[in-house]
DNA sequence: GCCCGCATGTAACTGGTTACATGATTGT
DNA sequence: ACAATCATGTAACCAGTTACATGCGGGC
């Protein structure tokens, strides 16, 4: 559990107490709420997470909100393991993008099928798009710790970054295909 | 296995051989070589994918290029087995940015390291242009059925669209991280 | 003859998700 | 009292990856 595999779990956990002390289902939710843009934790990894960083004394259960839950709090060690895996090199996940799976097979597809796909991304990119700019608005105004601030500011980039690029493709692409003479799906009329 | 779950796999293969016959192994480089920007399947998949679709009936266990291979055929159910899939809802797989995740939580991890990390995005991200530009040149060039590559150079667009978005968001971070103070990682120097 | 690449598979392991089980607290 | 929510965990399942086992054919 300590290898180099479920460590990006432990990055996330450790991570999220960095910036405060919270329960584990505070944990989830911040995982969610927060990290939800570039990261997610399924629940059920969590609290064996928290079991394993406390018994290797990187993370305490502290005083309780109130009684049967517990605040898990960061240790000096879990600062510096924290830093340890930080540093482990970012191990990229193999591609797997249904969209342009589907429209590479797009003569299968049908050209129509394939137009409504990319008018669906182009809309889920736009909602994405003000959603980043609600963040970054919302970030700006209210985090105190301005250290944190920069790099939080700095994800919401990427996310912006990236929803405008897919909106330029979609429109890009749209056109392409109206521009492309309306083939039924997986026809040869080659005669 | 004939789930909404593993049907992606099954897509991957139908939609391969819906282009020519191939033997497993031809598929397995087929599929790193030619969906590898944007899909990827594990070698020990492959195989029983084939051999469910086999049973099925939608692919046929054709005559072989040598003793021992077998030219593995789409057939009509396949093909329509193939539309099938295809029309089925993309599922979002939920994200998991390891380098997003770093930056995020960038205080620890310090400024410089920070920015080592971006330069490395910036050159992926531009290696990865590179290719896209030499493929695009490529499926235009080499590409017999024009219907497919119309929606092959969809996908190119793609990764280009997301590379340029990549490489934007990286000067931009950078230059951010320059004209901010170059505060050590972790330190509270407030004293 | 021997090694390398093509080719087909299987087995074991791992990581992740979902669903379930349980109980405390708070507000109505 | 009752419902909703907070909170902590466990068990079962599933998908995907890696590594292993095997054998043929052709070139050196």
């Amino acid at each position: 559990m300590a290898g180099a595999r479920g460590s990006q779990t432990e990055m996330a956990v450790l991570g999220a107490l960095s910036i405060e002390p919270m329960t584990g289902y505070a944990l989830r939710e911040a995982i969610r709420d927060v990290l939800g843009h570039f990261w997610s934790e399924s629940f059920g990894q969590i609290y064996p997470t928290l079991a394993t960083l406390e018994r290797h004394g990187h993370v305490t259960r502290g005083g309780s909100t109130r009684a049967g839950s517990s605040l898990f709090a960061i240790t000096t060690s879990g600062t510096e393991r924290l830093r340890d895996l930080l540093r482990q090199p970012v191990q990229a996940t193999p591609p797997r993008n249904g969209l342009l799976l589907r429209l590479f097979f797009g003569r299968s597809l049908g050209v129509e099928a394939c137009r409504a796909l990319i008018a669906q991304a182009r809309v889920d990119a736009q909602r994405r798009l003000d959603e980043f700019d609600a963040i970054a608005a919302q970030v700006a105004g209210e985090t105190q710790h301005s250290d944190d601030m920069l790099f939080w500011l700095l994800t919401v980039s990427a996310g912006r970054h990236s929803a405008r690029a897919t909106l330029a493709w979609a429109d890009e692409s749209l056109a392409v295909l109206d521009a492309a003479p309306p083939a039924p799906a997986d026809r040869n009329e080659t005669g």
